[in-house]
RNA sequence: GCCCUCGUGGUGAAAUUGGUAGACACAAAGGACUUAAAAUCCUUGCCGCUUGCGGAGUGCCAGUUCGAGUCUGGCCGAGGGCACCA
């Protein structure tokens, strides 16, 4: 038997593949599209497994539609601005385009590699300025339709990368990528008015049906709808006050009031400007506000002021106004009403400064006695103690009486609240889009004008210094304008953006007078399939839907309101991870094993490790195995399969060695297969032997059909089993003597279910066989489904107790009377009566005998 | 604290959606081939009695059902998301 030479044969495919640009697509109107895409890849330097297995479940699924004669779009990128590129190049003092560029064309080699099904002449890379001059337009787009605006706000300020972060990147207090804790800080920022889609974001979930339910939970609790009221309460202590709005989602306990509390934030913060005792507490509290032990002790402190708050509902109830650590100054108005009896966070605030509780909601068993002392009551029930609002059920109808009421006050409005903030996009750094805005000597801003579009990054930087890069460009910076001089905006614009629209850019890349051809975008958007991480289940794909809900918002040529039809998370590819006796991370490569399994470091047999749990693979911990290693190892195919099997393609899958091993030695069985079956083509003398050719006929077509479900369902790990049982029984079968073409025929289906996970051996082997590769996918034949002979299960009195080889559709009575006829069944069962039966046809049977 | 997901052999996992639990693979043990090793192939897999069969069995406890890994309720455990959101 001939061995599988993979590295002649994947190369010759790969190259055939990209002489013959066999994935090129073009619009087609007259045919069905598919756009499968996958998350593009940031050039860090090399591809990683979590890139191998995430392209090779694209590519599975491209390569699967374009057999069932779609259309398919499946394109690839490089989402390639952002800090590693600044902080590589600051630290080896290179330049941060080379470096990205160095980058692309090293880890485009190793896609290309896999072996992938891209169209390659379709590559972007966000960096370069054929890409980023349509988001420049795009940005002051957005600008003139009123959703980029600029406002004075307090930002997270990374310390160590000298950055503004979004909320969504702040992860516990600390920086998402440097891990710094993030300080408070007042800047000018570009914000992009997400919140204005909230409704429209949180509704657009419901129709996404092929999105995971947990990506959408997640967008559903961030974009945080929620109903209640705002109040705005009279208040008496300063002349200049008159009233604080506070939102609620409980205006029933408002006879439970007990206190106000602001955020230290808040607007009449101004008139305690000059108090120390003010001071002091605010700087208490941004104190308390960034420690780690602070944030998750979160101690509530408050400063009384000598305001007094009125109860909208009864103007003889008064009580105190407090600044509060608690209360946050962007969401609602940044001012609560305290009911202390009904909301455990108003609770430990009213017994730290002994406040009055005032319990409003009694459960619905309890009578009027029912008192809150330490335990806040918020379930469901009946109001007491509350005047006109008594004897209404809590929460919903109560909560609509008082609605009404306050309105007919004049004291108050329905209102809903989201969590949902703003997008600040700006970023104090070198390597990004640059905002394509100026500002004249007073501070007033200026679009740039389309015709000095793009705005070029400056080259040849010195990046060695403090702070905004661009800032220090004062050639770059100063620029003229219809003959008047301005200073360019400086910032860059977030990561994030560059990711919102690639999608659209794919649809027509070439197109240099517009970010995206409209008729292409129609027809090939929305992404029918998106693959990535479950990382991106916020940030990315909130902003990527905001995008196409700014973009259609005032355009009647362009109503894609949701990006993605069909989402696929997938999981990471996990290791082992190793500690030397220093505590130090070791590599798997620097290891060896004894006999008992222990393993020791090979430059040190003596030395011992410690072997740590199973964590997705990262360099920090350098349980990291090469892609392109175990590619010129094993082979594209091998390692393909190898990523798609053992695990579900949405759970995390563990490396393994023997795993790896395993799928390599499965394809070069499948090619001595393809080898045996080559020479049975070959022999001139053919054989008949009409029960196994109808055996064999009928396994592979009941094995199309198998296959084809586990490919829609993305059961890829069972498409591997079935691949292995095909194995299996084929290698057994053949052993027999029948008709040659009856074996061809088969193997060929075979052949084509294998392709989109192991495309270069599919093809090869097609070729040898001298097939014609109309690279169509096979249809199971319905006769061909069916079993003559069929196990039936045979229960009695609900437990299994034999089974019967019968001739399919089997009736009941038939199936009775040649249980009767057993020797089992008469040696049990013979004096019993069958009182009753459960026939399921094909499957079982169960009697229940007395 | 709130929300979501998941608990199946030594391991990764299957299970036509309520109908043979453990497909397929990894690991292990035993065997075959071999001078030997590697490779390859076969057998075993929890508890009983010798094969065959019987029994228990899908985190735990109940329930619905002729029948539950699958449905319902409660509990326990693991993972993830959000976190002073008023």
């Amino acid at each position: 038997m001939e061995r599988y030479n993979f590295k002649i044969i994947e190369r010759k495919w790969q190259s055939y593949w990209i002489k013959n640009k066999s994935f090129k697509s073009l619009i087609n109107k007259n045919q069905k599209k598919f756009y499968c895409l996958e998350m593009f890849p940031y050039p860090s330097g090399n591809i990683h497994m979590g890139h191998v297995r995430n392209y090779t479940i694209g590519d599975v699924l491209a390569r699967y539609k374009k057999m069932q004669g779609f259309n398919v779009l499946h394109p690839m990128g490089w989402d390639s601005f952002g800090m590693p590129a600044e902080n590589a190049a600051r630290q080896n003092n290179l330049d941060p385009k080379n470096w990205t560029e160095k980058n692309i064309s090293k880890m485009r080699e190793q896609l290309k590699m896999l072996g992938l099904s891209i169209d390659w002449d379709r590559e972007i890379s966000t960096c370069s300025p054929s890409y980023y001059k349509h988001q420049q337009k795009l940005f002051l787009e957005l600008y003139d339709k009123g959703l980029v605006y600029r406002k004075e706000n307090y930002v997270n300020w990374d310390p160590v990368d000298k950055t503004v972060l979004a909320n969504e990147q702040v992860i516990d207090g600390k920086g998402w990528r440097s891990g710094a804790l993030v300080e408070r800080k007042k800047l000018n920022q570009w914000f992009f008015n997400i919140s204005k889609f909230s409704d429209q974001l949180l509704d657009g979930l419901e129709k996404l049906d092929s999105w995971p339910n947990k990506v959408k939970v997640m967008q559903k609790n961030w974009i945080g709808k929620s109903f209640g009221c705002e109040i705005p309460f009279t208040v008496e202590g300063n002349k200049e006050i008159k009233e604080i709005k506070c939102f609620t989602t409980r205006p029933d306990t408002l006879f439970g009031l007990s206190f106000l509390a602001v955020s230290i934030d808040h607007p009449i913060s101004k008139f305690y400007e000059d108090d120390k005792e003010f001071i002091n507490f605010k700087k208490l509290c941004s104190k308390s506000g960034t420690t780690e032990e602070a944030l998750a002790q979160a101690e509530k402190i408050g400063f009384k002021t000598k305001l007094l708050a009125q109860n909208p509902l009864d103007n003889n109830l008064k009580v105190p106004v407090y600044f509060a650590n608690f209360v946050l100054m962007d969401y609602g108005f940044g001012a609560v009403f305290g009911c202390p009896a009904h909301d455990q966070r108003d609770l430990d605030f009213a017994l730290k400064y002994n406040l009055k509780i005032k319990t409003v909601v009694k459960p619905q068993e309890e009578n009027e006695n029912f008192e809150v002392t330490t335990q806040a009551y918020t379930g469901p029930g009946k109001l007491f103690n509350s005047n006109m609002l008594n004897g209404l059920n809590a929460p919903e109808e109560a909560i609509l009486k008082t609605i009404e009421l306050l309105e007919n006050k004049k004291k108050g409005n329905k209102k809903i609240n989201f969590r949902l903030k703003d997008w600040g996009v700006s970023r104090q750094r070198y390597w990004g889009c640059p905002i394509p805005m100026a500002y004249d000597k007073k501070g007033n801003v200026i679009k740039i004008p389309e015709n000095q579009l793009p705005v070029l990054l400056p080259e040849k930087i010195n990046l060695k210094t403090n702070g905004n890069p661009l800032d220090q460009q004062d050639n770059w910076k100063t620029v003229t304008i219809d003959g008047k001089i301005y200073k360019r905006e400086t910032d860059t614009l977030d990561t994030f953006v560059d990711s919102s629209w690639y999608f659209l850019r794919f649809c027509s890349s070439d197109n240099e007078n517009h970010g995206f051809d409209t008729e292409e975008v129609n027809y090939w958007m929305p992404v029918d399939q998106y693959i990535g991480g479950i990382e991106h289940a916020i940030l990315h794909l909130l902003y990527s839907r905001f995008f196409m809900q700014s973009i259609s918002f005032k355009n009647d040529n362009f109503n894609i309101n949701e990006p993605f039809s069909g989402l696929f998370t997938q999981g990471m590819v996990c290791h082992e991870t190793y500690k030397d006796q220093s505590n130090n991370w070791i590599s798997p490569d620097e290891i060896t094993t004894d006999d008992n399994k222990n393993y020791f470091k090979k430059d040190d047999p003596k030395e011992k490790i410690i072997v740590g749990p199973v964590e997705s693979m990262s360099k920090s911990k350098r349980n990291v195995i090469e892609p392109e290693k175990m590619i010129e190892k094993y082979g594209a195919d091998s390692i393909r399969l190898f990523i798609l099997s053992d695990s579900p393609p949405e759970k995390d899958i563990q490396w393994s060695d023997q795993g790896m091993l395993a799928s390599y030695k499965f394809v070069q069985k499948l090619w001595g297969l393809h080898c045996k079956i080559k020479s049975i083509l070959d022999d001139d003398k053919n054989y008949s032997n009409s029960e196994a050719e109808e055996k064999i006929t009928k396994f592979t077509h009941q094995l199309i059909q198998k296959i084809t479900n586990n490919l829609e369902k993305f059961n890829y790990n069972v498409i591997v089993a079935n691949l292995y049982e095909m194995y299996n029984f084929f290698n057994k079968i053949l052993s027999v003597k029948m008709n040659k073409e009856v074996i061809k025929e088969n193997f060929v289906h075979i052949l084509k279910l294998i392709s989109p996970l192991m495309p270069h051996l599919a093809a090869e082997s097609l070729e040898q066989l001298k097939i014609e590769n109309k690279n169509e996918w096979p249809e199971p034949i319905e006769k061909y489904l069916k079993d003559d002979n069929i196990v039936m299960i045979v229960q009695i009195n609900g437990k299994k107790r034999m089974s019967i080889n019968t001739k399919v559709d089997i009736i009941q009575d038939e199936l009775i009377t040649s249980i009767k006829n057993t020797e089992y069944y008469n040696k049990n069962y013979a004096d019993k009566k069958i009182i009753k039966t459960i026939f399921v046809k094909n499957r079982l049977i169960n009697l229940i005998v007395k």
